[in-house]
DNA sequence: AGCACGCCGACT
DNA sequence: GTCGGCGTGCTC
């Protein structure tokens, strides 16, 4: 007999179809299983779904309705939970369902026939391609008393745990022994970690390959992340959903991994903003995590050492109404681990335009005369930030974008960081032919040009003249030359290490005893609420890249150069106290009625005449108070005026944006999702005429 | 998103 | 006279 099944397929936001779409099929198809199905003049891959949830669409007449055209019976059905995800994340993010469905897959399921599948599922799941690890590379060492602690108290609940532990106090050993454990315990249980960044996974998946692979052999632990290649990633895919991979590593995609017998997450580095998609659906992986471990039963870890804000508040006590519990590691590990001495540098005291202060050029001279490393952190690459012609008003803007363009010293170059656009630097002033264009500004080609000059007498024990290295997007733009240049700072042959954030991530210098901040003001005094919780991150955990060697890390010192010595921020890191940091924004927070105690979506407009998207938005938003003024809740929205983004335009595409804001969560959802059609209406109107896309964004990061 | 259809400018 | 620009609309 001939049945009708609702299948999800790729198609974008709201385009219309928001749920499921209907197929006869001779098979009666459980949810979850893999089609192919014929859409428009294209065959394209669906996931069948529940009939039940997808509501109206049964009702199409029979005449219209299409026959699947193949199943993917190779591989096991999606299963409802994951469903459940997709469909939370598809709603709370204002998506349609296949769209996140379908790009939560691994992009070579949707191009693969059922034989090529087939074939791909009997093969033997080759090893990855990782380095073999020796089997014994890791001993085991003993937990200190403060590991023993949070260990038990992840494992007493199922949380969600916020392990606040200091850089340092041996979090990755806490989740090391929570995943060991659960496949002590459960022969069939699977665990997923997740980490902020690519570059973060080779290391993290040695550390579990070692620990895991010797007892569960190798397939056991695989990864997932946008770094590898296509068939890598299906393969991986498949041996979680399968279940023979036990331990799914990745970035903020893995939280989508299909895992039938999903027990534990763990997010590391919880606070760090990449957990944030910022394409497609914008969803937050680290709070999809939260969701999924309620949905799944598993229990959620997030760690970090300056937390998220909003992960913080969400761990105070439960007698505040916390909801989080919170396991505390505030010890760094190690006879002499002791946390470095912050020192703040009143630059009102200091020569005028000195970049180095006198006193930290004396720190750094010193540290080189006894062997030891230093860091000079500066968030900000290239040379000079702007040219600037010194006869008349020009300065380097891009052509494309409302930025100015970067000058670059080491190929003369003129480089836009926003859309990429690079052309060699004038001879003279393209305005007025002066030949006199001047640097304004500095960044970090200039800052390591500016230490050569300073340092150029200093010499090294040995009696070398200095060596200064620099590492930033652009010094690490080939295929391992961040590794080389890092594995040349852990050699010794660097003195002076000058970068930019990259370098405060993940990475042990044992050698470093002196790191400091250049000029972190800006971040102070910043349009963007979360600039000062980014700054403080940044800031702690730059001061943990130092003396995390034993010998060393009595001495080691943070040196902050600020105009504003006495900002609570400052204070509050020299005491390497985040609670007293994070308790004073949340005040600020709360009284400003800024998240966690509101929520906020961003309707984000493209368009090519700079009124376009201006109009579309205002339109947007006299739309929704004429139209939704009657819809529970609505009292409580706040539509904030479209204004223009920070770089309005970029690519010769103008950009802005509104928010909106609500101080309970659900009127917000409930407003968003009314809201769509009425979206849909204003694009088709005169008001949507040169509108080149729009996109929601809940929970946004960047405002 | 794809992929059509559809109506106006510079070329073999 | 066509090739092709991307605006508009649809996909069970």
């Amino acid at each position: 007999m001939t049945q009708r099944v609702s299948v999800v397929v790729p198609m974008p936001a709201h385009s219309q179809i928001g749920s499921t779409l209907t197929y006869r099929s001779e098979l009666l198809l459980t949810p979850g299983t893999m089609v192919r199905v014929p859409l428009g003049k294209r065959e394209t891959l669906g996931i069948v779904w529940d009939a039940a949830e997808s509501g109206n669409d049964l009702a199409l007449p029979e005449h219209q309705m299409r026959d699947v055209a193949s199943v993917l019976s190779a591989i096991d059905p999606l299963g409802r939970s994951w469903r459940a995800l997709v469909e939370f994340a598809a709603g709370y993010y204002q998506r349609a369902w296949g769209e996140v469905a379908l790009a939560a897959l691994p992009p070579q399921l949707r191009e693969l026939s059922q034989q090529q599948l087939q074939r791909r599922e009997r093969m033997r799941p080759a090893l990855a391609t990782s380095s073999s690890v020796p089997a014994d590379a890791e001993a085991p060492v003993a937990l200190s008393p403060e590991q023993v602690l949070a260990l038990a108290g992840c494992q007493a609940s199922r949380g969600p745990h916020l392990l606040f532990g200091a850089t340092g106090s041996g979090k990755t050993e806490v989740y090391l022994r929570c995943v060991q454990a659960l496949l002590q315990n459960d022969p069939l249980a699977q665990a997923m970690v997740m980490v902020p960044e690519i570059n973060l996974t080779p290391q993290l998946q040695d550390r579990f390959r070692s620990r895991f692979a010797p007892t569960y052999g190798d397939d056991a632990v695989v990864s997932l992340h946008s770094g590898m290649t296509n068939p890598q990633r299906l393969r991986s895919w498949l041996a979680a959903h399968k279940g023979s991979a036990r331990v799914v590593l990745g970035t903020r995609m893995a939280v989508f991994a299909s895992t039938p017998r999903l027990r534990l997450i763990v997010v590391d580095e919880e606070h760090d903003p990449s957990y944030k998609q910022h394409e497609g659906a914008r969803y937050s992986a680290r709070d999809l995590a939260v969701y999924r471990g309620r949905l799944e039963n598993a229990t959620v870890v997030l760690g970090s050492a300056t937390p998220s804000l909003e992960s913080w508040h969400h761990s105070r006590p439960s007698t505040e109404g916390g909801r989080y519990r919170r396991q505390e590691m505030p010890s760094r590990i190690g006879a002499h681990a002791s946390l470095p001495l912050v020192r703040r540098v009143d630059m009102n005291h200091q020569p005028r335009h000195a970049v180095i202060s006198p006193p930290l050029l004396a720190a750094i001279r010193q540290r080189i005369a006894v062997g030891e490393q230093s860091l000079v952190f500066l968030n900000r690459r290239g040379y000079a930030p702007v040219l600037q012609c010194t006869a008349c008003e020009w300065k380097s803007g891009c052509p494309h974008c409302s930025a100015f363009r970067v000058f670059h010293k080491i190929d003369r170059s003129l480089r836009c960081h926003h859309c990429g656009y690079a052309e060699p630097v004038p001879r003279a002033c393209p305005e007025c032919g002066n030949l006199d264009i001047a640097p304004v500004g500095r960044g970090t080609e200039r800052l390591e040009e500016h230490l050569a000059e300073l340092l150029a007498d200093t010499r090294r024990p040995d009696g070398l003249p200095v060596s200064i290295e620099r590492i930033d997007a652009d010094s690490t733009r080939l295929a391992g030359s961040l590794e080389q240049q890092l594995s040349k700072v852990h050699s010794g042959a660097v003195d002076v290490l000058v970068g930019t954030q990259m370098i405060a991530k993940g990475h042990d210098f044992r050698r470093i005893t002196l790191v400091a901040a250049v000029n972190p003001d800006a971040a102070l005094f910043s349009s963007d609420f979360r600039a000062p919780e980014r700054l403080f991150g940044l800031l702690m955990q730059a001061a943990g890249r130092a003396g995390r060697d034993a010998a060393t890390s009595r001495k080691s010192e943070m040196w902050i150069q600020t105009f504003y010595p006495l900002h609570p921020l400052f204070d509050a890191l020299k005491r390497h106290d985040y609670p007293a940091f994070a308790n004073r924004q949340l005040a600020e927070r709360a009284s400003a009625g800024l998240p966690p105690f509101s929520y906020q979506a961003l309707l984000r407009a493209d368009a090519r005449p700079h009124e376009a998207a201006q109009r579309f938005l205002t339109a947007a938003s006299t739309g929704a108070q004429t139209q939704l003024a009657g819809l529970p809740g609505f009292s409580h929205i706040t539509l904030y005026p479209a204004v223009p983004l920070g770089i309005q335009r970029v690519a010769n595409v103008e950009r802005a944006q509104m928010l909106v804001e609500c101080p309970v969560r659900a009127a917000l959802q409930g407003f968003l999702a009314a809201w769509q059609p009425v979206l849909h209406a204003v694009r088709r109107s005169s008001d949507g005429q040169g509108l080149l896309r729009w996109a929601i964004d809940v929970d946004p990061l960047l405002i």
